[in-house]
DNA sequence: ACAGACGGAATGAACATTCATTCTACAAAA
DNA sequence: TTTTGTAGAATGAATGTTCATTCCGTCTGT
């Protein structure tokens, strides 16, 4: 083995991607068999590191999982947010959120689930009400869809319903879907999608007369 | 062995109801915190019975929550077939079906939570990828749901989107609305679920003309 | 007194975390 | 260039805990 100049060999050999190798794992496995399904010592090998590693880059298992839930939902707001234009109209926004989260999960169906299963943990569920009655956000940053919803309601443009119901119709279509699409169930292709975001359109727009 | 008064039931024989509290006691607990965060010893505390009493009843814990599921599951779509009648209109028809999810949720928040998450662990995924393919089922009875679209479309009455996803527009919104329900985020009164239920079916159908 | 139901301690397997040791990279010394 | 010293990274066997399941002495209705 030579020495000198082994600057090309970006993979393996840097110390750098250890620490990445035991996240993408984390994030896999758990996605799948949710925390208390997946031992420190699988991911240690899914990872191809040793059990004792992991610590040294993380305190314990939770913070571990807590840590990787804020950098995927941290990611997640981005991709929604990314091209977000607040000059278009209202319904160009609101696919323009929705759509985000198609191609979120599609094309990180780990983090997806991961997303997920956390929101619909014990922590996750306490971390939604917190942020429900306190309005302390530690980000600041909300789902812009609720704004949106606000402001298209106060001009007539959407449906007169409690702000959870209407995120539920525009979300919760979409996050079925999502999985499903994960789980082999259905192959998303493009045409699906754009009718799917129209029909979800659909449910929160203010009746204009159509039976 | 006795002859007289044979017994046709060996378990219920006992104080009544010791099953039931085991029952009762897993579907909460892990509801709550999932199948790998509830020890048995947990559920017997919960039950109020000695651990070792739960193996009289069911051979094992996976034996246990799958006994549960089905029968969760069967009282589900029970209610869902409640007072179903296939010589309604189409929207009444998904209407009562829609409400039915509403209402299984909301007076069994537990179960609910149950059954949502049996289907989203690695069991569910299969079983649920089996049903699709192999179209092989034990109990032969499929949410008529699905018909009702098949039906529906023929009619031009339902949008022309692949089944999943109008079951997806359909009971997407429902679960997450019934689960954020039970998580104490919102309440859902009847205006509520009248509307929402009002907007799903928006989703759904197919276009009149209005914009 | 007897048969079965019951509780909960006993058991062994699996787990999260720790720690003594080995490995690696690199720089100073020769 | 080669050797040696060293700090930090990495490891996986060891540790103490928790788990699912079993086992056995006790209790209850008959």
């Amino acid at each position: 083995m030579n020495i000198h100049s082994t600057k090309a060999t970006p993979i393996q050999v840097n110390p750098i991607g250890k620490r990445e190798h035991i996240i993408d794992a984390t994030i896999k496995l758990i996605s799948e068999y949710g925390f208390h399904g997946t031992p420190i010592s699988l991911i240690a090998q899914e990872a191809g590191v040793g059990a004792g590693t992991i610590y040294r880059y993380f305190k314990d298992k939770d913070t571990l999982v807590l840590e990787i839930f804020k950098q995927a939902n941290n990611a997640f707001k981005e991709t929604l947010l990314h091209g977000y234009d607040a000059n278009q109209t209202i319904r160009d926004r609101f696919l323009h959120l929705c759509r985000g989260i198609f191609q979120y999960g599609i094309q990180n169906p780990y983090e997806f689930k991961f997303i997920e299963q956390f929101y619909n943990s014990p922590y996750g569920t306490t971390l939604r009400r917190e942020k429900l009655f306190c309005n302390c956000g530690d980000t600041g940053q909300e789902l812009p869809l609720e704004q949106l919803f606000a402001f298209g309601q106060a001009q007539q443009i959407i449906k007169k319903l409690p702000l959870a119901a209407l995120i539920a119709l525009a979300i919760g279509p979409i996050v079925f879907l999502v999985k499903d699409s994960i789980a082999g169930l259905i192959q998303l292709d493009e045409t699906t999608i754009n009718s799917t975001l129209a029909a979800c359109w659909d449910a929160v727009k203010q009746d204009t007369g159509g039976r």
